[in-house]
DNA sequence: CTGAAAGCGCTTACAG
DNA sequence: CTGAAAGCGCTTACAG
């Protein structure tokens, strides 16, 4: 038994007295290997804790048992602020590669200038989990790299006809719509959208659909005046909603296309002593943590994370088994609180 | 060139009409190796996007340039609920990896029964860094497994003498005493302390020595019963809260041990009818971004993530190459809000 | 059920 | 400056 350095499967053979490729096999629970061996094995293997070298395996087998998640937002200008969306997902993805035995490698695309870091190339992933929110369009040529390199991966995100790989998103057109809806029952006219609504941010021009398509159905038009582009940042939101203020046009609600930017918003309301909801209903999207936080809490698209991450994980590694992957849309409901409440009797905190 | 699988520097060398092994030393830079024909490989592999086998060259060279990240969380009930300030701490230690060409795996230690997972021991990564405040006299008995076994690693928490491996944390008794010398300065008297004094959590307890010797200085005895045990949880804050209502006993400031067990003191607080700030002053410890969202803000003792991610990643570093690493206090700095700020006046939202 | 042999794709002495 | 050789620690046909 060897003092410096690890144990290898050669160490474990002396000492078993068998085959280096016996114990392989015992240890990987062959069934061409006897009861008896195995056990010896096994305790051998026990005693001297040993672990096989991945490297080697990895190196013969020729694939990892690791994914990797790469984030791929907009810099931002405190770099600590990752996206809190983005972070739930992180949690539930961690755990469903945990729960099939796979590690997961993150990287945070901003550091690197070689866009998709190659992790499947140089073999330190088996497949990739693309996760952000960027200009789509600006993204959309890495993307087609990456199928024409074979790659493995999945993206969260719209999923739209003739888009390069496979994407897997919450139904942001229905999410729009039902919210929009939501505000139109509370008897809402002019809804304002605070949100990039082009084919650069395929998300939010969903969400933007929706909306629109609920005003239309209410018999309104989707006025101009009443959509502002933002990304989504607390910061962006709240300059947002400054410009339409700034404007001067009327509207008695807003729709963050984000949750963040609608909290933005409801901060800009605030400072200019617009209450909420009194004055001014306001809803976002996604239902990260903070959004039961603000005061009032904040109304919202709930985008199931959970069950997104468990799904992009089993996805991809369908597509690494070789099997045909279609795109896919999680259903979404609404979170609703304080923030699209109509009060008719006095305020209350 | 091969139409299938990938390129390998063999592939490289017979079109370079070279060997392998100069295939290698041009791609790696050795020196040794004319200008022409690094020029003429250089050129080959990219064109055939070439990237080096990270297993086979692992192998070779036994090391893995990735480093490990395990969160070591008691168990939450709602699963994806990740303690907010180690969210921080994981962007900021991705941060300070790639900036020195590490990869970082991640792991949630709930969902794995061996508990550091082998990492090193199967060659994934060089070394670990250890997130987490759990109850610290259950883990020790592994830190010192991990010593025993020469495993490289450092862990976020307090620097306490005598502990196994390497620690780095912030200055939890300066931080305790400083917040509480805050209130102290506000007027209070009657200072609550929210959660855990004990070894098992050195943290706290670090914290609660602060509080106390705060309140000393002032002439104040700590009073037993203005000390009600809680984790990192706004439910176990709220419950904590609570507990103290019940009690009875007067107070006229809660010190939470950490932000979220404010938090959930203040919504306890909020529900008995009881005001933040104007009845009672509230502060945390952490500076997570929902301190600064929650109404009042909170006044909090700010622990510099960044700073300490960077830290963390030099230090295993310098022990993965060898060196002598002690253990580490990080200073911290208060960050006042409205929980903290004596009302005279009207109370205004 | 077990062993001898080959090979995954690199890197690194060792010669020249 | 370059090549032939060895070897990192496994897994997997191939024989028996």
């Amino acid at each position: 038994m060897p003092i410096r350095g690890k144990a290898t499967s050669l160490d474990i053979a002396h000492l078993a007295g068998v085959s280096q490729p016996t114990v392989s096999r015992a240890l990987r629970g062959s069934p061409m290997v006897s009861e008896e061996t195995r056990r010896r094995v096994l305790a051998i293997a026990e005693q001297l804790n040993y672990k096989v070298d991945k490297n080697a395996s990895n190196l013969r087998t020729q694939h990892t048992g690791t994914l990797a998640l790469l984030f791929f937002e907009d810099p931002t200008p405190d770099e600590s602020a990752i996206n809190p969306f983005f972070l739930s997902m992180l949690g539930s993805i961690t755990r469903a590669c945990a729960q099939r035995g796979f590690d997961l490698l993150i990287s945070f695309q901003q550091l690197s200038n070689d866009w998709q870091a190659d992790y499947e190339d140089s073999k330190k992933a088996d497949g990739l989990i693309l996760l952000g929110y960027g200009d789509y369009l600006e993204a959309r040529s890495r993307l087609e790299r990456l199928v024409q390199q074979g790659t493995h991966f999945v993206r969260w995100g719209a999923a739209q006809p003739g888009q390069p790989g496979v994407s897997i998103g919450c139904d942001n057109f229905q999410g729009g719509h039902d919210i929009t809806a939501h505000l139109l029952a509370q008897g809402c006219r002019r809804i304002a959208f605070l949100g990039h609504a082009s084919n650069h941010y395929p998300e939010f021009e969903e969400r933007y659909r929706g909306y629109a398509q609920a005003l239309e159905a209410a018999g309104l038009a989707p006025d101009a005046q009443l959509q502002i582009d933002a990304v989504t940042s607390e910061q962006s939101g709240q300059e947002a909603a400054d410009a339409l203020l700034a404007r001067g046009v009327a509207f008695d609600a807003i729709f963050g296309a984000s949750d963040l930017i609608a909290i933005g918003a409801m901060k800009a309301l605030h400072e200019r002593g617009v209450r909420v909801p009194e004055d001014c209903l306001v809803v976002g999207f996604d239902d990260i943590p903070l959004a039961s936080f603000v005061n009032p809490g904040l109304s919202t698209v709930q985008q199931d994370t959970k069950q997104a991450g468990a799904l992009l994980v089993e996805r991809l590694l369908q597509l690494i088994a070789g099997e045909a992957v279609d795109n896919l849309t999680i259903p979404v409901k609404l979170a609703l609180r304080g923030s699209s409440r109509r009060v008719t009797a006095s305020p209350e905190a």
